[in-house]
DNA sequence: GTGAAAGCGCTAACAT
DNA sequence: ATGTTAGCGCTTTCAC
């Protein structure tokens, strides 16, 4: 059994394959409301569902969007990637998407098979990858960064959020509580987003002359993550910790946890993100971030400005702290 | 500046742009090398990306999956759709990916949207929907049910795991530990892979001549949930918990840390479903399950065969325990 | 208000 | 081994 093709419902409602095609979008040119139901009845006959490939190519626009992260699995991440693709599905589009593994290579690859695809625009989300930009230029694609500020050499526009200024607002906030020892657990990268948290903690320790040289480094393998953060606990015993990820600070309640160490009466913990899970843990982790839908939005209209050829701006997102029992509030 | 097409590489290469085809698909009719070199110079000079879009009208085959599951932030589906992903790309496919949010109305959309963009399949993830099947037989599109078995009146496949021994498995380890009082913590779905794993308890549970009257039902509200679980440990105080998803043991761990009880000294925890999240709480969720690249891959190894007008059949994956602290082992 | 027809960029059958 | 060509199913311009 053959598919049902729009010459068929034409056939069918004794009509032209244009006519349908007025119908369906709706446009360009009017049809009489007797043909229009006509249409419309020979649809439904036939259970007809227009090929979105042929009008992808027609039309040069396919209502999918690509969208690719370090590792969709991750908590920050998996969110981002959720709110994107209810974003995207509000505005009429359906999104394509991929992992790259935190590897620069392998979000190349996808980048081109994305492109290829043509999908309508590009949603880079990057993470801990130094280096060089894709090379994004001949892929011929709207490109937006989310999370990560655009690679040195791309024309592209971003949306982050306020990394900086969030990292003071956090650390500050740790100050307000009256800690002493504050601690800094942090990535490995030396720019992005977790990098200028850190650079914000460091600045608000500085402006209240407090030391600032209890800082953790640690790197993405998990596992090994927790034993640094293990030995740091145990070694230099700060009194309170902010996290750039809520990652690392849920790692944190955890080696506490098992530390035996009370948080916050011990050990305050505050983290950055926003995300879910720091709603559920235990205790429930302080964190600064934004909505994570008005992320997305923000990032899906960005592409969507680039596709009319106005010119989009970078974009930074205010970041606002919500407080939990693990930085002693409450 | 126009994008580049085959009929520009044609044209540079001095050749015919079926040549160019040739090429490309490494087939389906030889080439000469040096006719085959001189393509390939004029594909890298001109930066040639050919559209898939025109390769998939043509074609019939897009190398796009579609997947539809009811929440890809929730640990277990997010694992399932990074797997799928993952394997997806393994096999030269993107996965176009939508959230039913637990509503059959938006899976049904999402599964029309997708089959209209020509998918060559599609993994329907459900869970916790009662009721009808997806009407996928007009979607003409190969249809894979994963995690849950096929809805009653659908043909095709499903791959699941073996979810009533699994229960049974769990509760067995349970009762080993030598616990009395066994509660099952499950959702309110009379069916489905979190229903037939309940059962599985109460067979262990009733063969063992233990009482398997105490079951704690709770909804997808995450945050009632955690309130229904706190009265239940509060009143009904069992001495150890089978919980029928991983989401549903973490937050008894949780609920437990609250109330100040130590797992798994007083509270023994399992759960269910092998995510990564249970090896990363406190303390380490002992869990059942199998591992999702293998799911996955079965999964997407049976759309192949669908294609293919193989019969596929459906199928069942063993799953292993990974005892860990909270279960008392260790 | 409606219809005819020209492609979008590609694959592959059919020629040579 | 290579070239010619007929579509895949659709959108939209242009005629009527």
């Amino acid at each position: 059994m053959q598919r049902v093709t729009r010459d068929d419902v034409a056939r069918r409602a004794g009509t032209s394959p244009a006519v349908v095609s007025y119908v369906l979008n709706n446009g360009p040119r009017p049809v009489a409301p007797a043909t229009r139901a006509r249409v419309e009845q020979a649809i439904a006959e036939l259970g007809y569902r227009p090929n979105l490939v042929a009008r992808a190519l027609r039309s040069t626009r396919s209502n999918v969007l690509g969208l690719v992260v370090p590792d969709s699995s991750e908590g920050y991440f998996t969110q981002l990637t959720h709110a994107v693709e209810r974003a995207a599905f509000a505005r009429g589009s359906l999104v394509l998407m991929g992992n790259s593994a935190f590897s620069r290579e392998q979000e190349q690859r996808y980048a081109e098979s994305l492109a290829n695809m043509r999908v309508d625009g590009l949603l880079l989300v990057r993470a801990e990858i130094a280096g060089a930009a894709a090379t994004e230029s001949a892929l011929d694609v709207p490109v937006v960064y989310l999370h990560h500020q655009a690679p040195a050499g791309s024309e592209a526009p971003s949306v982050v959020l306020a990394n900086n200024s969030g990292g003071r607002l956090t650390a500050e906030h740790l100050l307000g509580h009256g800690y002493d020892e504050i601690g800094c657990l942090t990535g490995t990268a030396r720019s992005g987003p977790v990098a200028d948290r850190a650079r914000g903690w460091t600045e608000a320790m500085r402006a209240a002359g407090k030391d600032e040289g209890n800082v953790l480094r640690t790197g993405l393998d998990r596992h090994a993550a927790r034993a640094d953060i293990r030995r740091w606990l145990q070694s230099s015993r700060p009194r309170a910790v902010m996290a750039t990820a809520d990652g690392l600070a849920l790692d944190t309640l955890t080696v506490a946890a098992e530390l035996g160490l009370r948080v916050p009466d011990e050990l305050a913990v505050i983290g950055f993100g926003g995300t879910e899970a720091a709603a559920h843990s235990w205790p429930p982790l302080a964190t600064a971030g934004h909505s994570f839908d008005d992320f997305a939005g923000a990032a899906v209209s960005t592409l969507d400005q680039l596709r009319e050829n106005s010119p989009a701006t970078d974009q930074i997102l205010d970041v606002t702290l919500t407080t939990r029992a693990s930085c002693g509030c409450r």
